[in-house]
Parts: C-alpha cells; structure tokens; sequence
DNA sequence: TCAAGAAACATGAATTTTCATATAATTCTT
DNA sequence: AAGAATTATATGAAAATTCATGTTTCTTGA
C-alpha cells in the first residue's frame, strides 16, 4: 500500500499520499467549484468571501494566510472585487498600514447563498461517501495539518546520510 | 465538528471539508515542493516526471488526465520541457493523431533522484505524523476519489426542495 | 470511398499569477 | 527623537494559465 516498497513493477503516483490529497481535493471540490463558476465567482474569490463570513474586517495579510491566497496575488483579487462591488477596502484607523477589508451588503447576500450551498453539498458528499458527518476525516486531516504547520525541521533530498538519525521533533 | 450544526457563531472555513482537503494538500506538499523548485522544476513538471516514471510513452491526454493538468497547459509545458531536454515528443506511428511523450535519459535521471527524494519524504511525513505507513488515510482519500470520479448526478444550489429524497447512488 | 463527425493536439489572445521590489506607515534602538 | 529596521500593502514586468477555436488525422456509415 505504502510506496515504502521498493517493488519496481508498482506504479508510483497512484499510491503517493501528495497525489492521494491533491486527487481527493481535486475530486471533491470539483462540483462545487463549477458552480461557484456559474454563479459569477472565480475559486479565489469564493475563497475570500468565504473567509470573510468568518472573519469581516481582516487585514490583508490575514485573509491571504486564511484564505490560502499569495499576497501580492490577493492584493490584485481584492481590488477586482472592490470594483465590482462585492467587498470594499478601509484603511485602519490605528495602523495606516493596515487595509481592512468588509463584504458589502451586495457581497454578504451572494456570499450567504454559497456558504448555504457550500454547507449542502458537503452535507450531501459525506452522506453519500460515508453516511456520516466526517468527524473522522476531518479530524485526521486537521491533525495532519496542524502537526505540518508546526513545521518540523529537516531537508529533503541530501543524499548524505540515508541511515541518519533524525531528531525527534514533537508529537 | 461538522458544519452541519447551524450555530451562527461557530467558524465556517476551518471545518469546511473542502477547505480541510484543500489545506492538508498544500501543507503536506509545501516541504517536498519547494524542493522541488530548488532542482529546477516547477511544480506541474515534477507531476509530469512522476507520472512518466510510471506510464513512459503515454499521449498527451493521458498524461493530462494522470498528472491532473488541463491538456492546452500540458501540451506547453511539454514543450518547454521538449527544449530543456527532458521529455521528447514522438508522434505515434498507428494514428499520427497523437503525441506520445517519453523521458530522455537526462530527464529520467533527475526524475530517478526526485521519485526517491519524494518517497523518502513521504515516509518521514508518515512516521512522524502517524507512526504507520499511511494505509489508513491513503485507503480513506482513494475511496473518495473512486467515489467522486464515479460521478453521482445531482446540482448544486436550487433550493427547490429543502427537505427532497435523494435516490442513493451507489457506495 | 467519400463526406461527416469525432478525436488529439496546437495555438493565440486575454487574463492571471509570480517574483522581486517599491512605497508607506509603524516600531525599535540608542 | 533621529535613524534603522520591520511590517503591510501595492506595483510592474515577465511568465504561466485559460478558453475558445484551429488544424490535422482518424473513424464511421451510407
């Protein structure tokens, strides 16, 4: 199962966990996406809607690490959706720094609409997978990124010492 | 733990299915990735590599299919790839309609360096998170894209009936 | 066997993304 | 309190991606 064997008729992508989870992300959010698509969204700017119900008023450098979105990248997204009246810009009053960013009134109603959609797809996708609510997935994958974030140290690919002795980070 | 609780307080993004799958990918991958740019590849050239190692002398939209990359965006990396001379293009003799592509020996040689890097990563990410080999959680994610690629009808959205009695699919 | 249709790739223009860096505002140091 | 360092965001040019469509080569059916 594991691609720790070295059986060298046995494929390699197929059973690589960073395919596993790209393939499965991929996979699932597939539908939902094609019809964040129709309703006039591109993905990255469903993403920060979505983050914005959560967390109205953040900072851009917070909704990018929450929303997953580059900086720079979020800057130029964010812009677009000002002029087109989804959220709008303010600069903080107690740091000039700082551009704070609101859903509009306009926004918060389509952005009500997808996160309702959101929340029944993903009801329907784990009834139909695996007729539960996902408790246990979604906590192995926290986990998973949780102990990653805390990023253990260590190189990959010096080939110097294949036997080595890694220090034990935390867990 | 589900977002099928409807307490308005409660955080929708960071127990989001989607989000979490989307989240676990980035930040397993991170590590490897940026590894992966340091030998000179980009992201989606390492996926064609990989796949390669396992289905040399497959045609382009095979390769689209297996690597997860749109085939107009395959067909250009191949290209640039063609020139650094990692791949080669050979246009298949029985139906001149395809383009099948192979590794030089330049290319399998790096991709021989990176399969492995790739592994040894995948073991440490395993052992350090887990302790196994990953059976659990690789069994989880391929039974959810088997689920998904078999693609169960149905829309998203059309609030048309709240309370509907979906027809079971298969699974 | 010929025309219609389909399949496999390629291409071009518009748009996005990336990467490095500029600009602006705050905090820290001495 | 001045200058240095840091933080937050914006910007510009190069590169990549997308989307629709073009071209070529097979396939099919009358």
């Amino acid at each position: 199962m594991s691609n720790t064997t070295d059986d060298p008729k046995a494929p390699f992508v197929p059973n690589y966990l960073l395919y596993l989870l790209a393939a499965a992300s991929e996979a699932a959010s597939a539908r939902f996406h094609s019809h964040v698509r129709t309703r006039g969204l591109r993905v990255p700017e469903w993403r920060v809607m979505a983050c914005l119900m959560d967390t109205d008023g953040s900072m851009v450098t917070e909704l990018a690490r929450y929303a997953m979105i580059e900086q720079s990248r979020l800057t130029k997204i964010i812009i677009q959706m000002d002029a087109r009246g989804l959220v709008t810009r303010r600069s903080d009053p107690k740091d000039g720094r700082r551009v704070r960013v609101f859903l509009t009134p306009q926004g918060r109603l389509l952005a009500d609409e997808l996160v309702a959609d959101a929340k029944a797809h993903e009801m329907e996708l784990l009834r139909s997978f695996h007729g539960g609510d996902g408790t246990e997935i979604k906590d192995t994958l926290r986990a998973l990124i949780q102990h990653l974030e805390s990023d253990q140290p260590g190189r990959i690919g010096t080939t110097d010492s294949p036997g080595r002795n890694p220090e034990i980070a935390d867990s």
